[in-house]
DNA sequence: CTCGGCCCTGAATGCGCTTTCAGTAAGCGC
DNA sequence: GCGCTTACTGAAAGCGCATTCAGGGCCGAG
């Protein structure tokens, strides 16, 4: 009951009355006579005997926990995406060090340092990056020495100047795509609901959406382009203000689904009905989307898979010589937030 | 290059010109001559040296890595709830190891036996328990060494026979209330979807709603009480079912919020409408349900609190020789998918 | 019956770090 | 200027485990 005493393998190998070099073969199953090895095993048991992993860490056994950094958690998108992530580390007995870094640069960075601390074999990096190039070069600098002493590193929806492995939503495709669709309802007057402009993310829907109107001849008035943070509450200030300014446009895209949440509670909050009045469409196909009312019209990521995928390249060995890229997701999905203009 | 090697403190020592012994104060902040510090400090930096924290713990520093075990972070309660202890987490410089269970009894004891490897200071789970005694049993075998060890443990919304400091929602009240809001509104007939009974958040859920309405001599027919897994589809097969059977009743009582919103999908998918045709309310009060159409009655938990404060309890010493329980929720609120009954 | 060979066991080493413990240089008063 | 305290530094021990290296028992073969 003394405190932080713990049951070391020498105890086990003293109450089974063989030698520590023994206890630690037969506890991991290497050969012994089967006679002690269930001495040991027994004795282990009955002293409720737990390895200290630091301890087997140290002495050069490989450490099965993986670390996992995110902006948040309780967004939907990430949850998701963790969810598949966990579903293969559990696959593989595999602890996940999870770290929300609620867009704070500084300490994403700290956590890159603390993954480097515990010798974590591999991290993910989930999500867009920083706005700010500096804070990319100096997560850049971190990174470095961990892929230099063996590290894994790979990253979803994020790009990287260094050469890890990657899972890519199709981003720019994916804008088009929903960009025809939308032109194909007879839509021609539209508003954005963006994040920074500094994020690939942000660069890539937009970017593929406003290229795709203007090969339709539709072209895109920067005023109605809204920037705001990726969360509800972002997309709601957005509409809302758009909204303020006397909205032209008959259809929304909102650059992730969160934010056409956000949207679509400001539309009706101000009497406006989606999508009789305006249609709204957004981005990720996060589940919850399709129980909303109207269910809504989005482009669809599989974002389980998104972490899955991610979490089996940091997994396995990349012997090719470049970096694995996996491009995933793209296809619209037309539900009920989008009407056919008449 | 060479893979697996990292730079030792040692490496460090030998290139500042300096002892072992030196390069550990410089680095932990001890007193130093500056001039000596500053050598250290600058080697460090240049080699690009982090700390092995293995060797660390092993030596005897505390180590900052808490273990948190939940069901599945991407449903949304245990998003929420996890994204409170991130946020504590994060203030304390703790990293969190996070991991899914999925409902699996023998996954859970083995994550906690992982965390006791290592030698996580705290673990906290979340989520109701098992259904089946044994498993909580054995969950108990591995939790009591650890305990004894000095490790520290609380749970959020899960009862133990154990003495652990617990974060309960106020399930029985809470429920209560609720029953009292539908009555107010002059619903007599009821249905409710429930999860497996051994649950104890099922059985003060249920205990307290059939309580309060029994108080008011309203009976609830077994048969109008659908048991299902707590999530969307369950929700949506247990109210599928309820509607083949031909509900009477005229409120839904869901016992989370993720089954409820299964529920109003089943009812709209059966051509009914919320609340016009049928009333649904549901428990937890997750972000989403407030942008649902109707947003979704429902008794509301301060979800992230509940996480922040199980943190706080695992980071704080108990002094009392009592387990500390703190009860929270409960109020329902009352929004636009339950309606007065004319 | 004896010797070589094989397999299993135990002693000892080292992983990287923190932390005594002892030692040395500097600083002070007389 | 001498002896003593004070303040750092350096050598070394040890955290718990995996693993290498010898040593010893047993077997079969000669």
């Amino acid at each position: 009951m003394q405190p932080r005493t713990h049951v070391t393998l020498e105890d086990v190998a003293r109450a089974a009355d063989v030698s520590l070099a023994t206890a630690s073969r037969a506890l991991n199953g290497m050969r012994v006579t089967p006679q002690l090895r269930d001495r040991v095993l027994a004795a282990a048991e009955q002293l409720a005997y737990t390895p200290n992993a630091h301890a087997r860490a140290l002495a050069g056994a490989s450490h099965r926990t993986v670390g996992v950094i995110c902006h948040d958690v309780s967004d939907p998108y990430f949850a998701a995406v963790a969810g598949g992530v966990m579903r293969i580390a559990g696959d593989n007995d595999l602890l996940v060090m999870l770290a929300s870094t609620f867009r704070d640069p500084e300490r994403e960075i700290a956590y890159v340092s603390m993954l480097r601390a515990e010798r974590a074999p591999a991290i993910l990096l989930i999500g867009s990056g920083f706005e700010d190039a500096r804070w990319e070069r100096a997560l850049d600098a971190e990174l470095k020495p961990y892929l230099d002493g063996g590290g894994r590193v790979a990253v979803v929806s994020r790009h990287r100047s260094l050469k890890v492995d990657s899972v890519l939503p199709e981003n720019r495709a994916g804008a088009a795509a929903m960009a025809r669709a939308l032109l194909d309802l007879g839509h021609r007057r539209f508003a954005v609901l963006a994040g920074p402009p500094a994020l690939t993310t942000v660069a890539d829907r937009l970017g593929g959406f406003r290229d795709e109107l203007t090969k339709a001849g539709v072209s895109l008035d920067p005023a109605d382009i809204m920037e705001g943070p990726f969360t509800r509450d972002g997309g709601y200030r957005a509409m809302t203000e758009l909204l303020a300014r006397g909205l032209t446009a008959t259809c929304v895209f909102a650059l992730t689904d969160v934010m056409a949440i956000g949207a679509c509670a400001a539309l009706r909050d101000h009497g406006l009905s989606v999508p009789d009045d305006v249609s709204v469409a957004g981005f990720d196909d996060i589940p919850i989307v399709r129980d909303l009312t109207p269910p809504l019209t989005t482009v669809a990521l599989p974002l389980q898979q998104l972490g899955e995928k991610a979490m089996e390249l940091a997994l396995t060995e990349n012997t090719g010589r470049r970096r694995r890229i996996l491009r995933m997701g793209g296809e619209v999905v037309v539900r009920a937030s989008t009407a056919k203009l008449n």
